[in-house]
DNA sequence: TGTACATCAGTGAACGCGCGTTCACTGATGTAC
DNA sequence: TGTACATCAGTGAACGCGCGTTCACTGATGTAC
């Protein structure tokens, strides 16, 4: 049965949504096309009016993951007490609640491995978010030092990334806490 | 053909390299038992020998990568000048050989988002290895400071690992270079 | 030390299963007159 | 505005394929006497 223009407009928008939050959660080759459109509501055939195949899919999805965390990151940031964007930002990102919940967090924690093998749509997409954040980290980090606002961003993405991929690897609660703080402390002292 | 003890085990350990490194550049969902036995020489039939299932493969290709891994950095701290240590594991991890070769280098780098959605023993060796390069790291931190070696060396590590992930997803090979340059700047500043 | 038997590492065919993708079909939506 | 036709979003069966795992078999190795 044909859907309007803008219902099926909605239909694709379902799908990356859903799909975002499904690759994070399993990996991208660990959720299949047909779990993806069941749980949009939808059997696995129609998805081919949408995507022209899985890999297409994934590389909307991370691109979609990438810029909401950005956008959720920069509100926090703007939000937070002048000079305090950077705390506001580490408090989301090295929460507990993000360590917990891949399927709502960073794409690049959940899935870096994974999109390092992609193909170059998808690999795009991840590298755009990835200088977009760093981008946002620059905004909130003093000016005027030896080392360029950007550099330090770098590092303190780089930070940020590693602890919460370590806090997730990490079979003891105590150490994955340590592991969030140890790296929220290090990524303060660098701003 | 029945083989001698001897040249069982050492079957055993050549299926555990060859997956080590397989997984490494594949990922573990992405390249096969078959696959693996290929290239080790062997028929696939006799994998069930050797191992229960591709999951104990992988968290014993895990183990092994991890312990490598830390003895390779241990060993050029060791040969490194009094104080230096820290910057010969630096060298080491944050290379443009080490974000160019996953293959050889560190699993939690090339499979943290896999074998976080793994099964227990996999994420035990995974965990085990965390905490043995954090140990490795605190034994070339400065003591003395009002934060734990410990803690600075997880934050140095997270550094390390996200900065080799982030060198990976981006495709400009200019801001991977910076990627690694950075976060070798950061961490050495923590120290 | 020699012999008879049990063990088991390795082979290659086969298994059931889930995957990404294709396809013929349906019928509401969009369009041309 | 109404009508006839083309379009195409969504359905569900089917496709070929590769996967992890199992199995009957082989014959050299290990063991018991």
């Amino acid at each position: 049965l044909r859907q309007s223009r803008e219902a099926a407009a909605e239909t694709r928008e379902r799908i990356i949504k859903v799909a975002a939050r499904q690759f994070r959660k399993h990996g991208i080759g660990g959720i299949s096309v047909a779990d993806v459109m069941a749980k949009a509501g939808l059997t696995h055939g129609g998805f081919y009016k949408h995507f022209r195949s899985k890999d297409e899919l994934a590389a909307e999805a991370c691109r979609r993951a990438l810029a909401a965390a950005r956008d959720e990151l920069a509100t926090a940031a703007m939000a937070a007490p002048k000079g305090r964007g950077l705390e506001a930002i580490l408090d989301i990102y090295l929460s507990m609640n993000h360590r917990d919940h891949p399927e709502r967090g960073c794409i690049i924690a959940a899935l870096a491995g994974e999109t390092a093998r992609l193909g170059p749509p998808t690999r795009e997409a991840v590298a755009e978010g990835i200088e977009a954040l760093a981008a946002l980290i620059a905004s909130q980090v003093d000016a005027g030092r030896e080392i360029s606002r950007l550099q330090r961003a770098r590092g303190i993405l780089s930070t940020m990334v590693g602890a919460l991929t370590l806090a997730r690897n990490v079979s003891d609660r105590e150490a994955a806490d340590a592991a969030l703080r140890s790296a929220r402390a290090a990524a303060l002292s660098w701003r």
